[in-house]
DNA sequence: CAATTCCGTTCACCTGGGTTAATAAATCAG
DNA sequence: CTGATTTATTAACCCAGGTGAACGGAATTG
């Protein structure tokens, strides 16, 4: 919990009463490898900050799973267009590990804003924040050739890159397991 | 002025009070063909609805200029990231043909925020759906090859397809010009 | 422990884009 | 209108990634 609250001190100053509120309003969540944080087809209900754990964003084209992006330790995720206004989700966020969470609900959320003084601020910063990781994304896939998206997937997630299947990665690169697979070899013997 | 109050309320409802205010808030803003909206390096100080014209969002890579979206008639440009925070631009909005805008100013657009009623529900939509476009761009690399890619900037864009150079057109696919040469004769045979 | 499934790598072959350069076509300026 | 510049196409060659399949090793399961 004491994450959580640093992470939001990150983005504005919190009074006692103000983090009193958060902890009240922040509940606890498990979910065990495999599960889905949000699925496809349905609506995401909260916003989750990882204490622990590994999560992965995908989409799905023709029955092709993409893994676009991952979450970590420290990290919200959401899938923020659904939320917003609580929309069916076409994206899903899966658990790629044991994952402990603490989540907030749309409702109790509203509340957080109304309460917390700088809450909206707090609300725009994140989204702000999300909104610029997509544009970097963007502007990596137009800018950088795979191999260097996967090296720089490597310094991204330095630790995790051992706790996940290659075939994540592969797609998070833009590239097909067997490529990957040559990208290694090239970086390897170099 | 007529175009921008009827897309404000395709979003939210305007009282003849705030159409009087957005009458005096928005300025009337001439660009001539090559002429810059906002530009690296410089503060984005703006929002723009383009009422005639057409511009191309890019950005820098090393001497490259890659060319990731374009704005046409009816649609509010801005490079958000840079605007909202008032930051330092990292990527440019460049005017492609003789363009007429209307401008709103930062302080103005509090202003704004302030006496209309849903004014900020308007500017959170507005946020909400650069960044939806912006996850169906990723969505759309990441799935699409290049010749569908095209397919889907024609669908978008048909009538500005002849009013800009290809290679600009060549950037925002994702590919080389003479790339984009021979999916076009690809497809004309076909 | 054995059997099965899953996963990463490798191979051979193919396809499509990058590169460079030449040419043709279109646009622009004087 | 003409010469100069810009832009689009084409050609030849190269290279990286896709595909399908096979293999071996790891992890899972009963």
């Amino acid at each position: 919990m004491e994450a959580l609250l640093n992470t939001i001190r990150h983005f504005i100053p919190l009074t006692e009463a103000d983090a009193a509120l958060i902890r009240q309003l922040f509940k606890i969540k498990q979910l065990s490898k495999g599960q889905y944080f949000v699925q496809e087809g349905y609506t995401c209900k909260q916003v989750g900050f990882i204490q622990q754990g590994l999560v992965r964003y995908f989409l799905n084209k023709d029955g092709q799973e993409l893994t676009y992006e991952f979450g970590k330790e420290g990290e919200f995720i959401c899938n923020y267009a659904s939320f917003l206004d609580q929309s069916v989700s076409d994206e899903s966020i899966q658990v790629l590990e044991d994952t402990s969470l603490l989540v907030i609900s749309f409702d109790d959320l509203q509340t957080f804003y109304k309460q917390v003084p700088a809450g909206d601020r707090f609300g725009r910063l994140i989204v702000e924040s999300i909104f610029v990781r997509a544009k970097k994304q963007l502007a990596s896939l137009y800018s950088e050739p795979p191999e260097v998206r996967y090296r720089q997937f490597l310094q991204l997630y330095p630790d995790i890159q051992q706790r996940i299947p290659q075939y994540y990665i592969s797609s998070y690169v833009g590239v097909k397991p067997p490529s990957l697979s040559r990208i290694r070899k090239r970086l390897a013997q170099s």
